[in-house]
DNA sequence: CGAATTCTTAACTCTGTAGTTAAGGTTTTC
DNA sequence: GAAAACCTTAACTACAGAGTTAAGAATTCG
């Protein structure tokens, strides 16, 4: 590939510090407490400019909106097989660090609000974070499935479960009240819970794999860090 | 208590109109996309009318949202136990019924969209609805562990996995997919399957409650109506 | 019935904001 | 270094929608 121009590169920049700033602020202030204006300040440029870049308001939400499918991609590439307690255990703590940040809880606010005037945004959102989610948790599981350490008939249900015992209450909470999101003591409440009522309901030896957990969740509370 | 005049029987009736239209119209289309025009025509009177009972289009918001407190309560009033199994399927069903409605998704997709705006009916929505209800599961839970047919060491989160095993996939859908909303056939698929797996975790005999649950699923699939 | 009250109609003000335009400055390219 | 491309500033247009006002019609009450 050859170099890029200056221009080019700069163009690209400047796209760039738009998507960011509008990404503030729509997540910030909702779509139509968003102005134009605003999204010129935070990208650090002019309007005119904000409007050569992208036409309209609506095609900039979008552009956002969609382009934040590689961003919530990295969250789920799973690595280092290391002992499927483990696994769920480290899977867990990092999905739920990803998905109970507040921009990323603002981002799911804006896209449920916003999803009847949108509705190829919540698409979008839905086939990039969580079905791909899913689908990864699912593989995982069928490979446990497969080596005996799992028992389950739907490993979509399965794989459902595990999230909605993590996740779903403090997530819910966090959504209907954003001034008393979770902290990470009660998320550790919830996440080693969830894991607890998941392999005392799927695991094939319920009483080593609890044993294993309650040492990774003890493990994970004296050495915390932040 | 004395009759009513005419004049604060209009009065009342009007009021209510004005609500009723105002749920409709902020439900489908969001906070700002309701014009104070559309309200005025959706409750079928003027706008200086209008403005004559609510004095600004932001209380009016507050005040219908504030206002659903008492139709959320009437949902989860608990009647007649009839053992362990039935009693959860029941509640589950009705519960389900109740969430999943597109009016009742639509108001959580506004006040989600509009938490930051207004917290105060983010507060409110939580405190009427999910933690109202989630102190009835809780209390119930704890009954049935003094009956000595569940086993379990927090009620509140053992209320909150049965919540989430049976409700959460399927809202979570719904919310960022609202032109796929599940129907009652795949509903039924995570009603069953957040039992069981609650059943499987909590009960003292999963086996014998497993079995009745069975027996209930297929025989609400079977005698289906609507 | 007649007076008080409350409604409707229809037009109006005011503000906020999407989107534009023109004049002039700055950066990039050759 | 000069021309092309791109940017900023600042003011502008157009419009939608919150909230108001005044004239007159309909209702309610005594």
């Amino acid at each position: 590939m050859t170099a890029p121009s200056r221009r080019e590169q700069n163009r690209m920049d400047r796209t760039r510090r738009i998507l960011d700033g509008a990404l503030r602020v729509f997540a910030q202030a909702g779509y139509s407490g968003t102005t134009m204006d605003a999204v010129a300040a935070a990208a650090g440029l002019s309007k005119p400019t904000l409007y050569q870049y992208f036409p309209s308001k609506e095609d900039l939400f979008q552009a956002m909106m969609l382009g934040l499918r590689d961003k919530m991609m990295a969250v789920f590439d799973h690595p280092s097989p290391k002992g499927m307690v483990h696994d769920l255990h480290a899977f867990a703590w990092d999905y739920a660090d990803a998905v109970m940040q507040p921009e990323m809880l603002s981002l799911a606010r804006l896209i449920i609000g916003e999803v009847q005037r949108f509705p190829e945004i919540g698409r979008a959102y839905q086939a990039s974070g969580p079905d791909r989610l899913l689908a990864g948790i699912m593989a995982y599981l069928e490979l446990q499935r497969a080596a005996g350490r799992l028992a389950f008939d739907d490993a979509e249900l399965a794989a459902q479960d595990l999230w909605g015992l993590i996740l779903s209450a403090p997530r819910t909470q966090a959504l209907y009240q954003p001034d008393t999101v979770p902290n990470r003591h009660d998320l550790a409440r919830y996440v080693t819970n969830g894991l607890r009522v998941f392999l005392r309901a799927y695991s094939t030896s319920p009483e080593d794999d609890l044993l294993q957990l309650e040492a990774l969740a003890s493990a994970r509370t004296t050495g915390d860090e932040e």
